[in-house]
RNA sequence: GCCCCCGUAGCUCAGGGGAUAGAGCACCGCCCUCCGGAGGCGGGGGCGCAGGUUCGAAUCCUGCCGGGGGCACCA
């Protein structure tokens, strides 16, 4: 029982210490907990932070949860296990409220010594190993390279790359991948539409007429007359070819660029074409047809989508012997499966929905648990300037893209407006109010929250506070110390659910509680002392506490890809 | 017709069955002798409707009503 010797400090170790005293109880057989078996108790008991502080520091149900299984009263079973966590070192107290909650309350040298887990452990407190060995591949935005990254393909880079870092500080290996669609019909419009532009014609009925267009097409008519080329003077068939190649080559630098520019980084960018060029599509066609798991009719091959949640069959090889699309996502699937994925979690938008049984249907194919296959949907998002929405077309050339919002607004504040919404909810950004530049939005409230904790290190160490001088937890006693302390605390389960649900705004919105906290606290303490006033630990282990918040504010950040600004 | 998402405060959004449902903005009233007022304190206001499961439902299930997005041998 090392774990109880050492008391309990983190809800994490007090979550452990539950599920200990839960597990003696039963292997002494414990009249209180009935016929409960060791098996019952889950891994892992939730202990969370209630939210009267009447309810003690920390709470759980756990009672109320296994009582059923037990045969006993809830009430009972939590006071026999209230009794054994009471004896646990760091905890004052702990009382069974209402129909069986256990109400814990940690001594305060336990709850403060929270301050100096979180400074030493740096920035990996919080982080864990759970996902090691883990190799998840992540594809997400993956927009046609048409046109620019407009505003959706932000959201699914904020959200992605987010997604991407929460799972890695969680141990998974990841491999952030985009699937680039160079490979149909949609090209050869985009390359008619350049050779269109470029001749002063207007875009073909079918085509792309943004204002990129025409500037791609100069870019590709200029960098063939430095060569000596005058394509113009081409058979238009030829020229287009010429278009289509450097064309599609522009607009994905292009991609490539605004999104480096966002922060967001691929490990992978994956040409669709290739697929076909390598011959991995027929590849994985004829594997497919020789393991019976396509069929055919009606002169197709076809893949049974039906019985992964789709209303029809979907065609694989159409009758004419060429692959539709669904080919290339069956190769793509083996591909990534083949260079070590265990997990492949698609991001797609809401107009993509209908993805998912095929993509499950993909893996179930190659003989796969379905599994292995995780599609994420994310809603759109609307833009809406003097309250009107604003449609958003790649045709019409009002696009909204990318590089529009960040020149609007920044990075920092795009990228966490972005992030702090689960995908579930179709946001709305208004154009107006960033463009602003108001405190609007919430970003600079927790950038302020870490410049302020900078700012009063560099005050207190003026003033000739410094933390290694002394540290004396159970000073942390003021209720705005608590709840920083608390915040601190939950930032670990926090990052672990974010992860655990794919929902990295979890750590945004953790991050403006703690923020919060800080700024309560801020108004309510002060670390550096005042005026002539002599230093002591009261300073010092404020400092500590200061110091765990900025850590924590700049870990968090650095999972939604924002800054940590010392000074703002 | 079928499938997916959403409906929580005036607005934009959080709340993965638990105790008195939160934040920002907006509105009203307060707090600068001292670490950054981009802050803090107080106030008014809310779970679309109806059933069901449960000791307990904003959360899970069903139906309805609203809003958004999809339903190709296109890619």
């Amino acid at each position: 029982m090392a774990l109880l010797d050492s008391g309990v400090v983190t809800p994490t170790e007090l979550s452990d210490a539950v599920r200990t005293c839960l597990l003696e109880a039963v292997r002494e057989r414990e009249p209180a907990v009935g016929s409960l078996t060791a098996e019952q108790v889950p891994a892992q008991v939730r202990v969370e932070r209630p939210r009267s502080r009447e309810h003690g520091d920390w709470a759980t149900n756990v009672a109320l949860q296994l009582a059923k299984k037990g045969g006993v009263a809830p009430r009972d079973l939590a006071g026999a296990l209230a009794a054994r966590l009471g004896d646990v070192d760091g905890v004052a107290s702990v009382d069974v409220a209402g129909p069986g909650f256990l109400n814990v309350v940690l001594s305060a040298s336990a709850a403060g010594e929270l301050a100096r887990t979180v400074v030493e452990a740096g920035a990996t407190y919080g982080t864990s190993t759970r996902r090691a060995g883990n190799c998840i591949n992540l594809e997400f935005i993956s927009a046609n390279p048409t046109g620019p990254v407009h505003l959706g393909g932000a959201r699914w880079g904020a959200v992605g790359d987010a997604l991407a870092r929460v799972l890695a500080a969680t141990g998974a290996d990841v491999v952030r991948e985009y699937y680039f669609n160079d490979h149909g019909a949609q090209i050869d419009r985009f390359a008619r539409s350049l050779l269109a532009r470029a001749h002063g014609r207007p875009a073909p009925e079918d085509g792309y007429g943004g204002d990129y267009v025409g500037e791609i097409a100069a870019q590709v008519l200029a960098a063939a007359s430095a060569r000596g080329e005058d394509l113009l003077a081409l058979p238009e068939p030829e020229a287009q070819e010429v278009f289509r190649h450097e064309g599609v080559a522009l607009m994905f630098e292009e991609v490539k660029r605004d999104l480096h520019d966002f922060g967001v980084d691929f490990d992978v960018w994956f040409h669709e074409d290739s697929l076909h060029a390598s011959g991995a599509v027929d590849a994985a066609v004829a594997h497919l047809k020789a393991s019976g798991s396509l069929y055919e009719a009606d002169g197709a091959w076809w893949l049974r989508t039906t019985d992964h949640g789709d209303d029809k069959d979907r065609v694989v090889i159409k009758s004419d012997g060429q692959p539709a699309y669904v080919a290339g996502d069956l190769a793509y699937l083996r591909d990534k499966r083949s260079r070590g994925a265990d997990l492949c979690i698609y991001m797609l938008g809401a107009d993509h929905h209908g993805y998912i049984s095929r993509l499950k249907a993909a893996a179930a194919a190659f003989g796969d648990d379905p599994a292995v296959v995780e599609v994420l949907i994310g809603q759109m998002v609307n833009l809406v300037r003097d309250g009107e929405p604003v449609r958003m077309s790649k045709r019409n050339g009002t696009v909204v893209t990318l590089q529009d919002l960040v020149e609007a607004v920044g990075v920092d504040a795009a990228r966490y407006s972005l992030s702090r919404s689960s995908v579930d909810s179709t946001i709305d950004v208004d154009l107006d109010v960033l463009t602003r530049r108001t405190n609007e939005n919430p970003v600079f409230y927790v950038q302020y929250a870490h410049a302020r904790c900078s700012g009063v290190a560099r005050n207190a160490g003026a003033a000739g506070v410094r933390r290694e001088d002394g540290f004396d937890p159970a000073l942390l006693t003021h209720p705005t110390e608590q709840a920083v302390l608390a915040a601190l605390g939950e930032y670990p389960r926090v990052l672990e659910q974010a992860a655990e649900l794919r929902e990295p705004h979890r750590v945004a919105r953790h991050l403006e509680v703690l923020a919060g906290a800080f700024h309560k606290w801020y108004d309510e303490c002060r670390v550096a002392p005042l005026g002539e006033e002599e230093v002591t630990d009261v300073h010092r282990t404020r400092l500590w506490l200061a110091e765990a918040v900025r850590t924590v504010l700049a870990a968090g950040l650095g999972l939604v890809g924002v800054s940590a600004p010392e000074r703002m």
